[in-house]
This record gives C-alpha cells, structure tokens and sequence, in this order.
DNA sequence: TGCGTTGTTTCACC
DNA sequence: CGGTGAAACAACGC
C-alpha cells in the first residue's frame, strides 16, 4: 500500500475537500472491502458530517456527526480520488489512470458530499478495507494494534528507546524497520531510502548497528518520509517508484549511478522484499 | 509463462 | 511465550 506519506497526502485531500461537508450517498459496489467492518450497512452514514480527517500509521480515521467512523487502509494497491467538477486530487496507487474516467472497473466505493465534492475510493488487488465503527470503537482498535511512534515525526522516541527495540532483534535492520509496532508508517520504498541516507547496509542484523548509528538512522526515517509527503507521495509507473525531485534515489533504481557517490544501485532481496542499495555508500557489515 | 509488485496477518516451527 | 521465516490474500504488466 501507499506508505505513510501516501496515506497523509490522501488525509490532506479530504481535510481540504469534505471535512465540514455532509455525507448524501454512499455507494459500495464491492462489499468484500467491508468484510472487517462491525457495521455492514453504509446508509447508516447518510446525512452525517465529516468532522476532521486523522490518520495514524498507515490508517486513516474519518469521524462523523453521528458518533460514527470511518476506518480505512489502502494496503498494496488502495487510492483515493477526489472529483468536482473539473477539479482533482488524487492520491496512493495511480492504476490504472488517475486522469481517466470515475468509477472505473476497480472503483469499489463512492461517496458524495454536499459540497460537490465525490470521494471515490480504488483498489486494484482488493487487498484494502473500509469500516464503519462507533466512536468508541476507534482508540481500542488504535490501541490493539500497538503502533510505534510516527515515521515523519519520532521526537517522542528516544535513541535509547530505539536501541533497545534494535537490540532485541537478529533480523535484518530493514525487516524491523518495516514493523510497524516500532516505528509506524515506513514501508519498502522509505525503509530503503532511509537506510541509503543513513549508509547502512539493509541485511545488517538490526542487533549489530553501531550505537554511534542510531540517531543518525533515526534522523534518516525522518528525512525520507518527509521527503515523499513533500512529493505527495512516491510516483508508481507500472509497479516502480519514479524520481520526482530527486526522490527516491535508490529504490526502484537498480542499475542506475548512485546519487551520493555515483556507484552502481544494486537489487537483492530482504525478508521477501526487493530491496535496493549502493554497494559503495552501504557497505556489506563486517562480521561478528 | 512466471515472476514480482508502496502491506499485513497467520501459521508452523523452533 | 516470543522470535523467525514463509505463505496467503489478488490482479496485472513485463
């Protein structure tokens, strides 16, 4: 899915489009996208307003009037589309053009507001879900998931909180990046940016980073997920991230020069992911 | 044709 | 119990 930066350039659309605005149609054409939801029935939404528009970790929370949410994760493939008129923004995965006509074949929910503004929400592998929940289902939902602090901003994580999180773990530094339970929000694009800027090799036993690294690992997930939100979001063209700016300057960029050092990008594979580093600037740790 | 793709959950196995 | 590795969910393009 859309990781953290994808996700909050989606929260930002609706902040701006239809918070304030009240729900007039709700139309789910998949109903598949609700199998999580306690509240089957979407019509129980009809006539309430959106009062704001949250999201934590990859997650976004969308509260009404009527002491009911909406929660919604757009995994691998989810995207959110807001339309009036002539007017646009779209954000997550393209597929299959976010310049084409809406609802397309993978358009698995609509929503409309009485400000003229539509909500359509994509999701070519289905892997997504939408639920209607009442208010206090929102935090024990939260709280279950035991989500780490914000990737984009960790000032309430201290380098020896992450040591020690690091320090429990003999999977690769990548792998652990990707645990949502300790820092939420990086996905497998940010991991690989974030251990490029940091120079660490992505297969380094997370309990074998130098201490004299983690601050400087930490200040890198920062900087890489604030570098996509600043993008709006990482840019997928037939599965691969392309740059916009600069942006990311390893993953998805296998065989291109480095924009550190000029070396060689290289692809591999970490924890089943493909993975992608700088031979040069991320050196293979010396062992023991 | 088979493989890989911005994520998370579950399960078998230590 | 807790950590680890792999499969599963599914559709599509190369």
């Amino acid at each position: 899915m859309p990781e953290l930066p994808e996700v909050e350039t989606a929260r930002r659309i609706i902040e701006q489009t239809v918070v304030g605005a009240r729900l007039t149609s709700i139309d789910i054409r998949l109903t598949k996208m609700l199998r999580l939801s306690p509240i089957q029935d979407p019509s129980v939404l009809i006539g309430a307003s959106l009062l704001a528009a949250r999201r934590r970790a990859k997650v976004l929370i969308l509260p009404f009037s009527n002491d009911l949410n909406v929660l919604m994760h757009l995994k691998l493939s989810g995207q959110v589309s807001a339309h009036r008129q002539s007017e646009r923004h779209t954000a997550g995965h393209p597929y299959p053009d976010p310049l084409g006509e809406y609802p397309h074949r993978t358009t698995h929910i609509s929503l409309g507001f009485d400000n003229g503004w539509d909500l359509h929400i994509s999701d070519l592998r289905q892997f997504g879900w939408f639920q209607i929940v009442p208010d206090d289902a929102v935090e024990p939902f939260l709280a279950e998931q035991a989500f780490g602090p914000e990737a984009n901003d960790l000032s309430t994580m201290s380098v020896a909180d992450f040591a020690a999180r690091l320090a429990k773990r003999s999977v690769p530094i990548k792998t652990v990046l990707l645990d949502q339970k300790v820092i939420a929000g990086i996905g497998n694009i940010y991991a690989d940016e974030a251990l490029h800027k940091a120079k660490i090799h992505p297969a380094t036993p997370a309990n074998r980073i130098e201490t004299s690294q983690i601050p400087i690992l930490l200040d890198a997930i920062q900087w890489s997920i604030n570098a996509g939100i600043e993008i709006g979001g990482a840019k997928i063209v037939n599965n691969k991230a392309t740059m916009v700016n600069g942006f990311p300057e390893v993953h998805a960029r296998v065989g291109e020069a480095c924009p550190v050092c000029g070396d060689t990008i290289v692809k591999t594979r970490v924890g089943q992911r493909g993975t992608y580093y700088c031979p040069t600037c991320q050196p293979v740790p010396s062992p023991t």
